[in-house]
DNA sequence: CTGAAAGCGCTTACAG
DNA sequence: CTGAAAGCGCTTACAG
């Protein structure tokens, strides 16, 4: 169906291979030679076969990307970024998403073999860090968001969630709260772990000892039950920490629910900055995790240690930030509710 | 790097047909045979090269799913049910963002035709009605959401926006409501201007004749400042249709920051149903777009229409609905409030 | 600057 | 049930 670069040789006058070097543009072509392709080329409307080409090439122009949950908008802005900075550099890339799924996981790396991908990020703790040795066995770079160790072909971006979770306990306790309480991601959860045990041990040592510390998976409706918990403890807290801006959204639901004012009788702290949670009323202060970025620097770290002649890999580090957002407060919202009324009355009288 | 099929062949002690045959599931094949082979697989631990099967067999086991912006929460679950579907089927799937960049848009089209994709989801009126032929004169199949005729290897699967507006009507009628106004999405989108109209007419017929009807983008900023517009009207609505859930978020906060209390001063209606809609407080009545079953449905398309003799396509639709979502009435939230706070005092007290 | 030829790693009639 | 051989559409030393 689709012509091939004989049919373009043969339309050009040329031999396949000065097709092959115009497309590629090699030096050491004459001018009219290139025109005299280019234009047979369009009179076809020609596209190299990227099957044939990567064959012949021997390695493909892919990169892979593997996530947990394509639906899942913390993974948005890191594609976007990865990829971004792939098309840049004239790659492709190949997504892959586990679902959480064992069998899936399992075509997921053979994928990856299969089109000899140049290298991959694997954002989910979804694949085990055995299967790392399995790709760079075959010459596959990978980079990783879990703590491994920098090795050949191996490099590491992680996560700081330190620096933000500093700025967020100097705010809550620069605000005068003096009760604070965690409701932590799921327990089997590496990364809720880390988070939780550097919330509890910083809230600590500014005298802010966080009681009760509970769980919670890292959706919605965990955040509501949780809530439960801490609105029947003896001291209610006047500030909740949660690990992640859909726990916060479910708490901050389930509290205005059950009667209770945020952020006046209490204040809610997520993590992420997730797509639209500066939608989120009452304001959602939230620990920002810069996404697009990760998805940029996992890419540059790749492309980097894969030009390299030893391929040794490096590790690299992403910085989280406090995002501070108010809500408009009630008493201004009263004042302006008194002037809005008065001008619905007035349009009514007119 | 990799192991290849001879590397195989040898080890079995068969010929790399035989080989080929095995990894296929070729019947006729020994049960002896098959399993030195696989002995022989498991050991070198072999992947095929996809990019030489693809060169052998002619076409690619790949489907593209074009879409325009891989960070807009819209397109997520359709990309989940399009990659799902063709998973199942064994099929992979290219994902390709047009990002409304006219050069990427360029390059995404000439992927498509590079990879030999077997068929196109386009869903994005960021393609050109006019490179359909394009593919199809490559024997590439393409489903649209765009309105155009069914055709030799093409086929559509829209949005019917009808239904869910219709019942949105309904229902606010129902509710005794007098007085709407309508924020449109942007003048020169196609759909935006379809559901106005419906909208527009939709009223109308029920004496709601709305006033204003005004036009914002598709964002956040926009809903909020086409309210400004509306509050300056001589007669206040009382029940806002906005042209997607963005747009109903903006004005919601706008709303509120102006004093107005929604959904008492006035309604909102979104349309669309994105992830964590039904978190927005106050909450958001809004129209669902079934939209994982959308991807499904497009590829299913693709696959059926490959499948026929003649490579006729279909139009196919996808319904949407009315989803009606209530706020904690404020005279129970101020009833649980009063508990609330004997609660708390009881704590400091003990 | 350009061409003839080998080769990339598979698949699949064709023959047996 | 299995093998030898041709071919998929490119690229790239090698030679000129």
């Amino acid at each position: 169906m689709a012509h091939t670069m004989n049919e373009v040789a043969k339309l050009a006058k040329v031999s396949p291979a000065t097709v092959s070097r115009v497309l590629s543009k090699s030096p050491y072509i004459s001018a009219d030679t290139a025109n005299r392709v280019m234009a047979a080329v369009e009179k076809l409307n020609y596209h190299r076969n990227v099957h044939a080409r990567r064959l012949a090439i021997g390695k493909s122009d892919l990169f892979g990307l593997v996530i947990s949950e394509i639906a899942n908008p913390f993974f948005a802005e890191i594609i976007r970024g990865f990829q971004a900075a792939a098309w840049d550099r004239g790659f492709d890339v190949l997504l892959l998403n586990t679902e959480y799924d064992d069998k899936r996981t399992e075509a997921v790396v053979q994928k990856l073999v299969e089109n000899s991908v140049r290298g991959v990020a694997i954002i989910t703790s979804s694949l085990q860090d055995s299967v790392i040795s399995t790709l760079t066995n075959k010459g596959i770079g990978v980079v990783t968001c879990n703590p491994v160790p920098a090795d050949r072909l191996v490099s590491t971006v992680t996560i700081d969630y330190k620096r933000g979770l500093v700025q967020a306990i100097e705010h809550v306790a620069s605000l005068g709260h003096r009760r604070a309480a965690v409701i932590a991601g799921p327990q089997t959860n590496r990364t809720a772990s880390t988070i939780k045990q550097a919330l509890v041990e910083g809230l600590r040592q500014r005298g802010l000892d966080p009681d009760p510390v509970t769980h919670s998976d890292y959706h919605f409706d965990a955040g509501a039950s949780a809530v439960q918990a801490i609105l029947s403890a003896k001291h209610a807290p006047t500030v909740i920490f949660c690990g992640s801006d859909l726990i916060a959204m479910g708490a901050i639901i389930a509290l205005e629910e059950a009667g209770i004012d945020v952020p006046k009788d209490v204040s809610i702290l997520g993590i992420d900055d997730i797509p639209f949670s500066f939608l989120v009323r009452p304001a959602l202060t939230t620990i920002r995790v810069p996404r697009e970025q990760l998805g940029e620097t996992a890419f540059a770290a790749l492309d980097k240690m894969l030009k390299l002649k030893r391929q040794r890999g490096a590790e690299y580090v992403v910085e989280t930030e406090l995002v501070v957002r108010k809500s408009t407060s009630p008493e201004r919202k009263f004042a302006l509710r008194q002037k809005a009324t008065l001008l619905a009355q007035h349009d009514v009288e007119t």
